[in-house]
RNA sequence: CGGGGUAUAGCGCAGUCUGGUAGCGCGGAAGUUUUGGGAACUUCAGGUCGCAGGUUCGAAUCCUGCUGCCCCGACCA
C-alpha cells in the first residue's frame, strides 16, 4: 500500500486587531436571525404540535410527509439528537454513520428486499443497480459487522448512528410525527449468546429511560408486538398525550417510577430496574389483556389513555445473522450466528412529541433540555438609549455564561414581542423596558408558569446563569 | 390502498351555482402618529386563479384528463 500524505491548508494571516469581529458573532439577534412567524395557522395542519411548529417557524413542509428544518426547528432537532448521543455513549454504545441510500442486494440476503413492499423508496442508478433509501439498517451494520468481527472476544458491542430514513408511508400525517423522511437513532447489539444479549438489550433499555426523562418527558416501557422486524422480546417507549396515536393502558404508578441517575453503573447488574420498570401492567391496545390489566391493576390505578411512541427496542437474535452468515467463533471454538437487537429512537418525531406534551394556548412551552434558546431577551423600546444599553448589557453576560440567548432587538410592539416569545416557548424571558429599567429592573417571566418576577439586571443573570 | 375534500397574492379566505376589468383580512414596503400583551391612518407593491386540453366573441367560473395537498379508515417509529 503506497501511503499518502494529507497535506493541510497553510493557515491563514491572523486577524487583524482592534475592529471586533462582528461577523463571528453568532447570530442570536432576532433582526439578524431567519425566524418566519406565522400569525395563521397553516391549513394542512391539524394537529396542535404540527400547528406550533409551522407557526413558530421551525419547519416547512417540501412534500407530503418531508419538511425543510428551519433555524430554530434543527436547534431543537440537534439538542434532542445530542441527548440521545450522550446516553448512548454512556450506555457503551459507539457511533458509526451509514449511508441513506443501499444496495438492493444487501436485503435480497434476508428476503426484505421482497418482504417490505411499497413502503420502500427503490431507486435505479444510471447503471441500472437497483438502490433504495434506507427505511432501517439491521441488513447493512449486519454486513459491515461481519466483515470484520470474528470472535466472541470482540463482543459485546452496540453500534449506533443517527440518520435520515424514509419509508414511502401510505399516508403521511401529524407533521413530523408521522413524516415520510425521519431522523432516527438506531442502535445494535451483537452478543455471543441469547443471555448477553439480554444484557445489552437491559443496557438500552435503562438508556432509554434516562434519554426521555433528560427531555423531560415521561415514557412509559409496553410490552408491544414485534412487528415486521420480528423477534421474541420488545417494548415500546410510549408518552402519554391525548393526541397520540394509539391507546394504551397502564397502571397508575408506572408513571412515578424513578429514573437511573446518570452515575448509573451500566457493567453493574440492571435487572432490578428492568424488573421495577417492567413489573406494573403497561401495555398498548395490540397487545392490550383486558382480563389481565383488571386482574393486576386497581381500578383506581387503572389507566386508558392514548400515547406516542418515541422509541422501540428489539430482541431479535439470529434473524440477520442466520441467514447473512454472520458468525462468530465462541469460546469453545465453534462458530455461531452472533445474537442481535435492534433500538430506535424517533429523533424527529420526538421534536413534535416535546411540543404534544409541552405547549398551551400561546404556543409551546419548551423543557430547558431541548429548548431551542434558553433565554428570549426583550428589548420593547429599541432605540430608547437606557434600555439599548442594558439590553447590550444583558445580551453579552448570558453570551459570556455560555447560555443560549435569542435576542429580539426589532422595533416591533411590546405585545407582537410578547406573543412572539410565547409562541416560540423559549424557558425564560427576560423583559426589558423603560418602566422597569426606571428602578433599576428587569422583569424575567418564566413561560411555564408565567410568573413574573422584577430584578435588578445582575440578579437576573446570576439567576438565569446559574447551573 | 378504499372513502371524502380541496387547489385564487407569503398566510387565511370570498368570488365558481347564474361566464363579462380578480377581491377581502393578515403579512410586506414607504410615511405620520404611536409604544408593557399581536396599534391607527394614508399610500404602494404583490396573482399566467394547480397543470394540460376543450366549449365560447369572451373561462377563476362550464366540460375532459392529469397532478399536488388535506381529512376519515386500514397500515406504520
Amino acid at each position: 500500500m503506497t501511503p499518502f500524505t494529507i497535506v493541510w491548508s497553510p493557515p491563514g494571516a491572523p486577524d487583524p486587531p482592534g475592529e471586533p469581529k462582528k461577523d463571528c458573532e453568532p447570530p442570536m439577534r432576532l433582526s439578524r436571525y431567519f425566524l418566519p412567524i406565522l400569525r395563521e395557522t397553516p391549513k394542512e395542519a391539524e394537529i396542535v404540535s404540527h400547528r406550533l411548529m409551522l407557526r413558530a417557524g421551525m419547519i416547512r413542509q417540501e412534500a407530503s410527509g418531508i419538511y425543510a428544518w428551519l433555524p430554530l426547528g434543527l436547534r431543537v432537532l440537534q439538542k434532542v439528537g445530542q441527548i440521545v448521543r450522550e446516553e448512548m455513549d454512556r450506555a457503551g454504545a459507539i457511533e458509526l454513520l451509514m449511508p441513506t441510500l443501499q444496495l438492493a442486494d444487501l436485503w435480497r440476503e434476508t428476503g426484505r428486499y421482497e418482504a417490505y413492499g411499497p413502503e420502500m423508496l427503490r431507486i435505479v442508478d444510471r447503471h441500472k443497480r437497483e438502490l433504495l433509501y434506507g427505511p432501517t439498517n439491521e441488513d447493512m451494520i449486519t454486513e459491515i459487522f461481519r466483515a470484520y468481527i470474528r470472535s466472541y472476544r470482540d463482543l459485546p458491542k452496540i453500534l449506533y448512528h443517527i440518520q435520515w430514513k424514509f419509508r414511502d408511508e401510505q399516508r403521511p400525517r401529524f407533521g413530523v410525527m408521522r413524516g415520510r423522511e425521519f431522523l432516527m437513532k438506531d442502535a445494535y447489539s451483537f452478543d455471543v449468546d441469547e443471555a448477553s444479549s439480554r444484557l445489552s438489550y437491559n443496557r438500552m433499555f435503562v438508556s432509554y429511560l434516562r434519554i426521555f426523562a433528560r427531555m423531560g418527558l415521561r415514557a412509559i416501557p409496553m410490552r408491544a408486538e414485534t412487528g415486521p422486524i420480528g423477534g421474541d422480546l420488545s417494548h415500546e417507549f410510549i408518552i402519554l398525550a391525548q393526541t397520540g396515536e394509539s391507546g394504551v393502558f397502564c397502571h397508575a404508578d408506572v408513571l412515578n417510577l424513578p429514573v437511573p441517575g446518570e452515575d448509573i453503573d451500566y457493567d453493574a447488574d440492571l435487572t432490578p430496574v428492568i424488573e421495577a420498570w417492567t413489573r406494573l401492567y403497561a401495555a398498548t391496545e395490540d397487545v392490550h389483556d383486558a382480563a389481565r390489566f383488571e386482574r393486576e391493576t386497581p381500578e383506581d390505578k387503572r389507566i386508558h389513555t392514548r400515547g406516542i411512541e418515541v422509541g422501540q427496542v428489539f430482541y431479535f437474535g439470529d434473524k440477520y445473522s442466520k441467514p447473512m452468515q454472520a458468525l462468530i467463533a465462541g469460546p469453545d471454538g465453534v462458530e455461531r450466528p452472533f445474537q442481535g437487537g435492534s433500538y430506535g429512537v424517533g429523533v424527529s418525531r420526538l421534536v413534535g412529541a416535546l411540543i404534544e406534551a409541552n405547549h398551551d394556548e400561546a404556543g409551546i412551552i419548551w423543557p430547558e433540555a431541548v429548548a431551542p434558546f434558553r433565554i428570549g431577551l426583550a428589548n420593547l423600546k429599541v432605540g430608547d438609549g437606557a434600555t439599548d444599553a442594558a439590553c447590550a448589557e444583558l445580551y453579552a453576560a448570558f453570551q459570556k455564561a455560555g447560555v443560549d440567548v435569542l435576542y429580539d432587538d426589532t422595533d416591533e410592539r411590546p405585545g407582537a414581542k410578547f406573543a412572539k416569545l410565547d409562541l416560540i416557548g423559549l424557558p425564560y424571558q427576560v423583559i426589558v423596558g423603560p418602566k422597569g429599567l426606571a428602578e433599576g429592573k428587569v422583569e424575567v417571566k418564566t413561560r411555564a408558569t408565567g410568573d413574573r418576577q422584577s430584578y435588578p439586571l445582575a440578579e437576573a443573570v446570576a439567576r438565569l446563569t446559574e447551573a
